[in-house]
DNA sequence: ATCCCGGTTAAGTTAC
DNA sequence: GTAACTTAACCGGGAT
């Protein structure tokens, strides 16, 4: 479920926990040999940008044991090579490197950066191990004290609450990047729709101008409805699946895998190949694809 | 003792 | 096949 209140959604490729040494047979060496992780993908890159150091329950590493690396050990890796990265960018392009810098990230590092800048205070409350210093911030020509927005304080920050778990979310980025921080931080990897509500139940657009407070984060339940599967043969009804979706690429898939039009509801003619049609708890069946 | 940071190593990938 | 490049992982020195 959500919110577990732990590391919240950890790029893919630092959820592998990567285990060193791991072998079928028996290998009982001390030190095994360096074995690197998966590359971040840059969206698992931008992830990490945009939480920083929001997972304050993990600001030691844990689970190290001989030939184990924690999530936090892999973040706060990935994080120093990161601004290593930024720096040598930053540095390239003030030695006249002409072109744009060619660090993937770079546009988001400079944004955070300077957000901090407005910020040490805050980001030292929320920020327990991915630390950054003003030194980087000189080093990497970020203007100390530069004030954008005319906000004056440390950035707009909303609280969002999913059960039991409480998350502080900035919200001075794009409709998409307030989305994407609310999904890392719940650590939402679904396609499944959410949106937020105030205290009074309405529903809010994610906005860096929406007001600041504490938001409820709602999750779409999905639909659900019942198909019948029939054994190929001898069209017998051999069980009945249950099914919940969320939009129609879901649906789409579902069709797709089993080669199926669309769906039809048990009695119904109508072949449906869209979710706003679908009932919630309707029982249906597939429709083969012709000369499926 | 611990943390931070720059530098280095080496696994993995890409280009030729 | 291998040279060049990228980047995860590691190391060690300095600051506190």
């Amino acid at each position: 479920m959500v919110g577990n209140g732990e590391l919240a959604a950890p790029p893919a490729a630092a959820t592998m926990m990567m285990i060193l040494g791991e072998s079928s047979g028996e290998d009982h060496e001390i030190k095994a040999p360096k074995k690197r992780a998966e590359t971040w993908a840059q969206e698992e890159t931008r992830s990490l940008i945009i939480l920083r150091g929001r997972w304050t329950g993990f600001s030691t590493p844990q689970n190290e044991g001989p030939g184990l690396r924690s999530v936090p050990t892999m973040c706060t890796d990935k994080w120093r090579n990161l601004l290593k990265e930024f720096k040598k960018s930053k540095q390239q392009c003030r030695a006249g490197g002409g072109g744009p810098p060619k660090m993937s990230c770079y546009r988001e590092m400079e944004e955070l950066l300077k957000e901090r800048n407005r910020c040490p205070a805050e980001d030292a409350k929320v920020d327990s191990y991915l630390q950054f210093s003003d030194k980087v911030l000189e080093d990497a020509g970020v203007p100390y004290g530069s004030v954008e927005g005319g906000e004056g304080h440390c950035g707009r920050v909303i609280m969002v609450k999913c059960g039991n778990f409480t998350r502080k979310i900035g919200i001075n980025g794009s409709a998409e990047a307030i989305k994407d921080a609310i999904k890392s931080a719940f650590g939402l990897r679904t396609r499944r729709a959410f949106w937020l509500e105030d205290g009074d139940a309405v529903v809010h657009s994610f906005d860096r101008e929406m007001p600041l407070g504490t938001y409820t984060l709602h999750l779409d339940q999905g639909l659900t409805i019942k198909i019948c599967l029939y054994e190929e043969a001898e069209q017998l009804q051999v069980s009945t699946v249950e099914k919940t979706l969320y939009t129609d690429d879901d649906l789409r898939d579902l069709l797709g895998r089993r080669g199926w039009a669309g769906l039809r509801e048990l009695g119904g003619f109508r072949t449906i190949d869209n979710l706003d049609e679908l009932q919630h708890g309707a029982v249906y069946e597939g429709l083969r694809l012709l000369g499926g």
